[in-house]
DNA sequence: GCCGTTTTCGGCCCGACTGTTTTCAGTCG
């Protein structure tokens, strides 16, 4: 049983104590304990009661049921609250714009169990015989239910970029004096956003009515003085605020959370007397405002040292800012290289030619060509013969080109038992080869484990890539052990893939940061498929720095002939040593 | 249910907006 899915039964259990409305700290107890260990790259199912007990929010109550969980697949506890509540009536609460109070009220008075049950109420009247329920809350459950499916789910970090960036620049248009800057997730760099959160300062009231004005608002949800919020076009919700100059900073600061991050934060200026909202820093005794202005402002008057909106997830960057001990993180212009990369020999849409020159305008020194290998029929892929031909072909481009490395590579694949798709003398004959999965998903944890560390004890294998599977808002990661993954890429000085691809993204934050504490080097790889390709280089950074990477953790932040030589197969003989510096 | 050199008991983040009220509860971020 993995974090994730003992995450989620602790979250359940926090979702049905509110229905039932129960201590609203037990509830936030119960999320905690569940964002921890969402958030935990170790195994809880192989940690003892004492272990789960070190991780925060996680007390003796807890870590008892967790190992209850693990044990037997459930709480007694969970089972208990599913007895009294339908598990069905969660999808209930998932609803925009009904919250715990109403779910129960639905329940109790009139059986309403599933969003079936919730229209046909809606649709014959009965809704509107509830207290505190008249014909604008029926309409808005109605209209809730009837989109649901339309407007599921989150979005993609880049996509979301793009409409905020869209949204952002027509504002400005209207507004030339005003400050306008995204929020949120989205400024946090979350891998997928829910919302798009805009913050304005220094403008007029008027500056709502021109985002309600914006040409992509399809329905205004909210409008106040303040705030307002609407539906675009596409059904992605977008929320301005509205606030003072002098409270920008604290705003932003507010607004760009996290939720845990914040309090974390306002229970630092609890503990100094101080009260930190959205308007500035202010002390209790006497309201005198210390801050506000100014994010760093706000952060130094807490004793603290400005923090990255991507570090801002609490999960120790506070203490780190405390210590002054932040790292420096990597930034797109540290990429020297991309080590990734398709042509038309498979599923690629330009040549290598096309690609060496696109990457040398893209800013890079080195770029390595890794098209399929010969299990990936349906993209044609390279068997032996084919890929020393094709690794032919790229030197020789590569030494008509200039101001470019052009690496011989391949991406090879992992197959179902963990052998490689091209056989060694082959591979020894590469510069660089990325192992990857791309079949068999499904399989079990134990196989898929096995599978992985067979793969990464060949000694060609430079890298893995795309090392968990998973495809954003579509496909789990698979269910490997990616601890173990982790330490034995480390012990075999294998390096690690964070693939670009918006839809993976993989490894993800927490991975990745796993890897980077436990010594393994990562690549950042876009996965280009076209001479376009390489704008994604800067979602691979972005998940990077949510992992706390900096430059030097990094392979291809170096120039070529220093990655080259630190690649594994270069280095000296019997594999198992630590990695040279 | 968690947590702790101000506490092992008594705290636990806080403000805006909506819809239904006639002073406020519920939801959201």
């Amino acid at each position: 049983m993995d974090n994730l899915a003992i995450a989620r039964i602790l979250a359940e259990i926090g979702d049905l104590l509110e229905i039932r409305g129960d201590n609203p700290f037990k509830i936030r107890a119960y999320r905690n304990g569940a964002d921890t260990l969402a958030d935990e790259p170790s195994a809880a199912a192989a940690m003892t009661e004492a272990q789960l007990q070190q991780l925060p929010g996680i007390g003796r109550d807890l870590a008892k049921k967790i190992r209850e969980i693990v044990d037997t697949g459930d709480t007694a506890f969970h089972r208990e609250l599913l007895e009294e509540f339908p598990p069905t009536i969660l999808d209930l609460l998932r609803l925009p714009g009904l919250g715990p109070r109403t779910v129960r009220q639905l329940y109790t008075e009139l059986d309403i169990r599933t969003l079936a049950d919730l229209e046909t109420a809606a649709r014959d009247g009965r809704l509107e015989r509830l207290r505190g329920m008249g014909p604008k809350k029926r309409e808005l459950i109605l209209k809730a239910v009837q989109t649901r499916q339309q407007y599921a789910g989150r979005h993609l970090l880049p996509d979301m970029h793009d409409i905020a960036a869209a949204l952002v620049a027509a504002l400005r248009e209207d507004l030339p004096a005003a400050d306008i800057v995204p929020v949120g997730s989205l400024r946090r760099g979350c891998e997928t956003c829910g919302d798009l959160d805009l913050l304005v300062s220094g403008a007029e009231t008027t500056a709502i009515d021109r985002f309600l004005g914006y040409r992509l608002v399809e329905e205004v949800l909210a409008r106040g003085d303040t705030k307002a919020s609407v539906r675009l076009w596409g059904g992605i919700q977008a929320d301005l605020r509205l606030v003072p100059a002098e409270s920008r900073g604290a705003a932003m600061q507010y607004f760009t959370g996290s939720k845990a991050h914040n309090i974390a934060l306002r229970d630092r200026a609890l503990q100094r007397g101080l009260k930190l909202n959205e308007y500035g820093l202010f002390r209790i005794e006497g309201g005198e405002r210390l801050a506000g202005a100014t994010e760093e402002g706000i952060y130094e008057a807490l004793g603290l040292a400005w923090i990255p909106p991507e570090l801002r997830e609490h999960r120790g960057e506070i203490e780190a800012a405390e210590a002054r001990q932040l790292p420096r993180l990597i930034d797109l212009a540290d990429l020297r290289g991309d080590l990734h990369s398709h042509t038309t020999a498979t599923d690629g849409r330009d040549d290598i030619e096309t690609m060496a020159r696109a990457a040398k305008e893209a800013g890079l020194r080195y770029l390595a060509i890794t098209d399929h290998s010969q299990s990936l029929t349906m993209s044609n892929g390279l068997d032996e013969r084919r890929a020393l031909e094709h690794a032919r072909r790229i030197r020789e481009a590569g030494s008509r080109i200039d101001g470019i490395t052009l690496l011989a590579g391949i991406e090879c694949d992992i197959r179902a038992d963990g052998t490689l798709d091209l056989a060694d003398d082959c591979l020894a004959q590469l510069d660089y080869v990325v192992a990857s999965i791309h079949s068999g998903f499904a399989q079990e944890a134990a196989q898929m484990t096995d599978r992985l560390l067979r793969a990464i004890e060949n000694r060609w294998i430079d890298t893995i890539g795309h090392p968990t599977g998973r495809k954003l808002l579509k496909r789990e990661p698979h269910k490997g052990d990616m601890t173990a993954v982790v330490d034995a890429a480390a012990r075999h000085g294998v390096a690690l893939e964070i693939n670009c691809q918006i839809d993976r993204l993989d490894l993800s934050d927490v991975h990745a940061r796993l890897a980077r504490e436990r010594g393994v080097r990562l690549i950042i790889a876009s996965d280009s498929h076209s001479q376009a390709g390489f704008g994604v280089l800067r979602w691979g950074v972005q998940v990077a720095r949510r992992a706390w990477i900096g430059p030097g953790d990094v392979l291809n932040t170096r120039p070529p002939d220093e990655f080259l030589a630190s690649l594994r197969r270069h280095r000296t003989r019997g594999g198992a040593s630590a990695p040279s510096a």
